[in-house]
RNA sequence: GCGGAAGUGGCGGAACUGGCAGACGCGCAGGACUUAGGAUCCUGUGGCCGAAAGGCUGUGGGGGUUCAAAUCCCUCCUUCCGCACCA
């Protein structure tokens, strides 16, 4: 057993780098010019919730970024590394009603314990930059930036049909229905409900948002991006307007001509139009009571109308919905050949996507295959199938078809577009379309814009006035924050638990004096997340969310780190307020976060850790049983960062091990080789003659070094990094006893080495050794060390010697021999003649410094 | 259904540009030291054959390219993730 005592070493150096604020970001540059050389680096974790729970699946986050950033440092690079809350919320109001306790109380202290564990775990973090959400200091700039963005159109409210989680109580964001569920109870479907709502015009950004990937598309996962591709979803295509005939077709009651009626269809395939059968309207179009006007059976099909639009189907069972519609006995007419087809009205299309009106070409969409076909509608091929699909398809016609053709090819039944390609065809027929006034291209969005209402309490209020006379003011700037009152509400039947606070509701109209109504919705806490990053930059700013060129010199972010489950929602919000800020000319660039590392999830008993499934691991529990520096390190050596780890409680006794030994190494021979050195030292070493067992060190640290810098550099592979320093202490111990094997120049560089690697993974312990090797000065002070390539090089490499591609042998040579020098020796290998006797030599394969490979026959 | 990622010993994982598969660690087995060991140190540890030297085999299955494949290509299987009536 060694000396080493993890828990009285750590608080040491806790303390004394709190007392030298060794992390905090240094803002001379701001001031000075000559500061102003120095580069920046932001490392930033995403915004953490504070629940109550506090296990190693949080600390791994932080671990990983807690190394780049002591890191970074020793790069000589001025980092700043904050951490905040992210504190309003659901979870803390629902625990405050069960408990009978106020929310801020809960969050406050969830708060000071996650705190605590971060401040045991040594995380260099700049506390002085910590932010609080809940804070009306934070939150008065949500209100600030809403404003500012209802100023510019960007915020606007409207009665919209809304996801509501009747668990929740409240509506939901479309990225918050996951499978047509609730995303907190995945049990609970999630109801449609009409409201008025805020929203915010994200959709306004679409284009930049999906073209501005260009520049992350280096630093972000590739997966990332695709999610984000996919949620807006781009697509081309044309808007095609349909002619309503002026009759009831059905009934043949003759209606007042209405020549204004049309319908506008969106198409990504207006190459099939010839072969449209139908027109089809989703269930909650703007047409559809006005379609069925003067219909004998009106009452009926407005209840049918009702019933598919009601109708909610779980998600996975969409694809195989059973399609429901009916006839609303009028006809359209196809701007194309004038043909009259009927509008149908049906359940899978959509009032929120495009147009919110289909053509159905049954032959060439699944989906209109399977509707024409339930409701005996004509099937009419437009398009050649390509040959390989021809012999199932050019055969038969419309009526006998089994599924439709989706391809493109030639056309066919079409008119004067007979004969074109369906891409040439798209082109022209849509040029047709724009000259003869019924149609153009069009791109349209999958994207919908953010409803940030919530019927909550604990968020941040929406800073608008109702007056009776005024109708909707915003709360002037120098009236906010508007402060959410201090006693919590609790909530009512869908209407935000404000409601219930006459005070906070009655309010005198900014504008008239007169009698007015709070808003009494809050913002979505994905508000507070969209820009904190910013925040941190310049956290006590009282006039402004933060200033714009304190910002300018640490924004963007470098570095982010954070889950994979943010993928869409938090960062797709951040990007868009970055772009929103840019525009508002309070920041310069284009997005937020240059660099995007997600971290994999950390697993107990395969499945992540949660209270609720009391698999969890506790923070402060690990740290007190091993010492902090043995939990990040095993967080680090466990599996490369992405990948999810399984925490094996056996496992972490091998960093624990790992970290004793090099107590014990570094305490035994510190004195010696600083002493040493400094007496007999520098001068009396001569790297030409050192011996073998001091070359190899020396190779091994600055190789070692080499690999490790690599590793943090660019592969972000710590695993590995962890297994190179095992091994350089395998080496070290393997040439005890140093004092009478090694020179103590020697030893002392490899130990620094050694130290210096390890800072960014065992900080405090690296920190007691590098007071041990006799620097006064902290590892603050100190620099990342430069590898030395010649010694790194190796003098002596073993060749691998093949005969016909498998290993016979292996010969250690001089390196750099060159390639018929190195097959000579091969060939005059006794292992290798053996296996070649009675032979015939093919080929010689040389890789130098590498292999031989012989070929025979 | 569409898209993406992954599959390597008993386990976590390594192998960076096609060039010794299994680094490092866990576990396991044997040994040393010891009053003791769950401390520490040493040795061994993919499978099969063999006393050993050594040989054969081996990176989800099958096929291919190559002097050489965990790595590249084709195909199939499995797992995980994302999207899912988006016209």
């Amino acid at each position: 057993m060694s000396d080493y005592n993890p828990q009285e070493i750590e608080a040491r150096y806790q303390k004394i780098w709190d007392q030298q604020g060794a992390a905090h970001a240094d803002i001379e540059p701001l001031r000075s010019a000559k500061g102003a050389a120095r580069q920046k680096y932001y490392v930033l974790e995403m915004l953490p919730y504070p629940s109550g729970t506090l296990h190693m699946g949080h600390m791994r986050n932080y671990t990983i970024g807690d190394a780049i950033a002591r890191f970074k440092r020793l790069r000589g690079f001025n980092v700043i590394h904050p951490l905040g809350w992210d504190s309003f919320g659901l979870p803390a109001e629902n625990a405050a009603i069960q408990r009978g306790i106020h929310p801020r109380d809960w969050t406050n202290a969830n708060i000071i314990e996650l705190k605590r564990a971060c401040q045991r775990f040594g995380f260099s973090y700049d506390w002085r930059r910590e932010i609080s959400s809940c804070e009306p200091e934070y939150y008065r700039w949500n209100q600030w930036l809403f404003l500012r963005m209802l100023e510019r159109g960007l915020a606007y409210r409207k009665r919209s049909r809304v996801n509501w989680c009747p668990q929740c109580m409240t509506v939901l964001a479309n990225e918050q229905v996951v499978e047509g569920c609730c995303w907190r109870h995945e049990d609970t479907q999630v109801e449609a409900k009409e409201i008025e709502q805020w929203f915010l015009k994200i959709t306004d950004y679409a284009e930049q948002l999906l073209e501005d990937m260009s520049q992350i598309e280096a630093g972000w996962p590739e997966r990332v991006l695709t999610m984000q591709r996919n949620w807006i979803g781009k697509s081309h295509g044309a808007r095609v307007r349909f002619a309503v005939e002026g009759k009831v077709a059905a009934a043949g009651n003759a209606v007042p001509n209405d020549a204004a009626m049309h319908i506008d269809v969106f198409t990504t395939r207006i190459d099939t139009i010839y072969g449209a059968t139908a027109i089809i309207l989703a269930p909650d179009h703007a047409l559809v009571p006005k379609l069925l006007e003067g219909n004998p059976q009106r009452a009926a099909l407005d209840a049918e109308a009702h019933r598919l639009k009601q109708k909610t189907v779980r998600a996975e069972d969409v694809a195989t919905a059973e399609k429901e519609g009916f006839f609303t006995g009028r006809m359209a007419v196809n701007p194309f050949n004038g043909e009259k087809i009927p509008v149908w009205c049906a359940n899978f299309v959509l009032s929120g996507y495009g147009t919110g009106a289909v053509m159905a070409v049954p032959a060439h969409d699944q989906r209109d295959f399977e509707f024409c076909r339930k409701y005996g509608l004509p099937v009419r091929i437009v398009l050649e199938p390509p040959p390989g699909v021809a012999e199932k398809m050019a055969t038969v016609d419309g009526a006998s078809l089994a599924e439709s053709y989706t391809g493109n090819f030639r056309l066919r039944g079409s008119g004067p577009y007979d004969g074109l390609i369906s891409e040439e065809a798209i082109r022209r027929m849509t040029a047709d379309a724009e000259k003869g006034g019924f149609g153009e291209g069009k791109i349209v969005y999958r994207l919908k814009d953010w409803g940030i209402s919530r019927q909550r309490y604990w968020g941040t209020p929406i800073p608008i006035i109702y007056c009776t006379a005024c109708g909707m003011v915003p709360v002037p700037d120098d009236q906010l924050p508007v402060l959410l009152p201090p006693n919590l509400a609790v909530a009512g039947q869908g209407r935000s638990p404000l409601e219930n606070v006459p005070e906070f509701v009655n309010v005198k109209c900014p504008r008239c004096d007169g009698m007015a109504r709070r808003e009494t919705d809050t913002m979505d806490t994905f508000v507070d997340s969209s820009w904190y990053y910013y925040r941190y930059t310049d956290p006590q700013n009282d006039r402004a969310p933060f200033d714009k060129d304190v910002t300018a010199y640490w924004a963007p972010v470098d570095q982010y780190i954070g889950g994979i489950v943010h993928a869409i929602l938090h960062l797709m919000y951040s990007r868009f307020f970055c772009k929103v800020m840019r525009d508002m000319g309070m920041v310069t660039h284009d997005e937020p976060f240059l660099r995007l590392f997600c971290q994999g999830t950390v697993l107990k008993g395969g499945t992540a850790m949660s209270k609720s499934k009391g698999n969890v691991v506790g923070a402060i529990d690990i740290a007190e049983k091993y010492g902090c520096d043995t939990a990040r390190m095993y967080t680090l050596f466990a599996a490369p960062p992405e990948k999810d780890m399984e925490w094996d409680e056996r496992s972490i006794e091998g960093c624990s091990r790992f970290l004793h030994k090099a107590y014990r190494l570094v305490s035994r021979h510190a004195a010696w080789a600083r002493t040493a050195a400094s007496a007999a030292g520098a001068t009396a070493f001569d790297a030409a003659r050192a011996t073998d067992a001091e070359k190899s060190l020396l190779r091994r640290a600055h190789q070692t070094l080499k690999r490790v810098t690599h590793d943090f550099e660019v592969r972000w592979h710590f695993n590995t990094s962890v297994a190179l320093l095992m091994e350089l202490v395998n080496e070290l111990q393997a040439q005890e006893p140093l004092e009478k094997n090694i020179n103590p120049a020697v030893a002392k560089e490899v130990l620094e080495i050694f130290v210096l690697m390890l800072a960014p993974i065992a900080p405090h312990i690296a920190e007691e050794f590098w007071s041990q090797l006799g620097h006064s000065q902290g590892l603050t002070h100190a620099s990342w060390p430069a590898w030395n390539e010649d010694l790194a090089r190796a003098e002596m490499v073993e060749v691998v010697l093949q005969v016909n591609g498998k290993v016979r042998g292996r010969l250690t040579v001089e390196a750099g021999l060159p390639e018929d020098e190195l097959s000579a020796r091969a060939l005059g290998d006794p292992r290798i003649a053996q296996w070649m006797s009675g032979k015939r030599v093919m080929k010689k394969v040389v890789v130098p410094d590498k292999l031989v490979n012989i070929v025979v026959a």
